[in-house]
DNA sequence: TGTACATCAGTGAACGCGCGTTCACTGATGTAC
DNA sequence: TGTACATCAGTGAACGCGCGTTCACTGATGTAC
């Protein structure tokens, strides 16, 4: 039949990524460091020295949720980015849409962004996934760059060798104090969110959707995107 | 004798300091989740029930690590506050002496702002320790409003009622524009100590000291601080 | 189309481990008279 | 100063728990001829 080598093989996928659904299940309730293949066998109705066919080791299974939980993110960040909108609304769009992939994966955030899980170290395969954010935003003043849209920051003095080799990694096409810009704002960005997140921002911001909108527009501005049409 | 009182007192707080000490040394070697009594108790020569008579629970122990980082945090960052330099000098220091005892102190740091340890929320007695920071922050922008030394950040309409609130319960002798960009620079800050620590800038940021503090400043500026003698 | 063999998902028992917490106890230190 | 009693630090055994991983196995699915 057609299907020969397709039943096994669908199957798995099927199994693989029900194994990840409950994880991810345990995860949202738990958190990482509770994440136990045996309860995510047991409540799978499976027996826990079956999940080992298709994860190796339970560290397996946590670069399989993480690698997921970039993907996710990204894939969420990438569609709220419309090309028809100025870059500085995209950028606002951008960060919000990143605020409210935290706000509703909080502990899938708290893998990914969070205080490393001890004894674990993420494998360079988790990498790319980690990037389409921060991609997304050097796209984003690429294109108001290209627009003549971008205002430079201030160029510091000492920091200009650091900001060319910075901008040679990441965008050779961009102005280094841009780029330096871009990489403080993008680690400002995961502060505000991790902040309101973890708690820190209790009986402290109450409107925090206008709150974030703010701050995120004066990240924006110190990157030198400024309001206005495309 | 009039050690009657002092030395089973004395012996307590000595143990008490030598426990905390020990869970320390474990946290900064696995994180706090894998923080057990037991092994703390080991490496004491105690048995584990021993630790009863100290701290009636192992949250408990947490609670008190929890605050002993929070003051520990605080005191250095007070300790590099020298009131005769400019406030924006002082700000840049602050923000130095926190990435500073980040970096000396990871999983201290990782406690107080990584990821909620699961099953585990903090009582309202850290609230006062983990303050103290927030508040150095608070005390330099009064510094230089009162000397005249603050630009204020532009004020945004849609966020005035909340700048307005937050101001009243934090500064209500300062600009409310001035608190809300003081709060969006704390969390800031915690975003690029963050980054750093957790491995965010691996391959991105080389000379981290030198990126940092142009950052810090630039936070600063958001602020309203502005280089110069005080 | 039918048969012989190979692959592989899932089973069930076991190994060895560490954990937080309770409890009745011993013996030293501190207190009241 | 001396004695009787109360306090309290530390002991050791036990309870009940869950974990990751290994291993020999069964039986169904897939493949080659």
């Amino acid at each position: 039949m057609s299907t020969a080598h397709g039943a096994r093989a669908r199957a798995r996928i099927e199994v693989t990524a029900a194994i990840k659904d409950e994880a991810r299940r345990q995860l949202a309730a738990q958190g990482a460091a509770r994440l136990s293949l045996r309860a995510v066998a047991r409540e799978l109705g499976m027996v826990s020295s079956a999940l080992y066919r298709y994860f190796p080791s339970r560290d397996d299974l946590l670069t399989a949720l993480i690698i997921d939980a970039y993907d996710s993110l990204g894939e969420n960040a990438e569609a709220a980015h419309e090309a028809t909108a100025s870059p500085f609304e995209r950028w606002i769009t951008v960060c919000e849409a990143v605020r409210g992939w935290a706000l509703d994966h909080p502990h899938e955030y708290a893998l990914i962004y969070g205080s490393p899980v001890p004894g674990y170290t993420a494998p360079d395969a988790t990498v790319p996934a980690a990037a389409r954010v921060g991609l997304l935003l050097i796209g984003i003043a690429r294109d108001a760059h290209q627009g003549a849209a971008l205002d430079r920051p201030a160029p510091a003095d000492d920091l200009r060798p650091e900001a060319e080799r910075m901008a040679a990694d990441l965008a050779p096409d961009l102005p280094p104090e841009v780029v330096t810009a871009l990489v403080a704002a993008w680690a400002q960005l995961y502060g505000l969110v991790g902040f309101e997140l973890f708690g820190q921002f209790n009986r402290v911001v109450e409107d925090r959707e206008t709150f974030f909108r703010h701050a995120v527009g004066q990240l924006a501005r110190g990157v030198g995107l400024v309001p206005g049409p495309r």
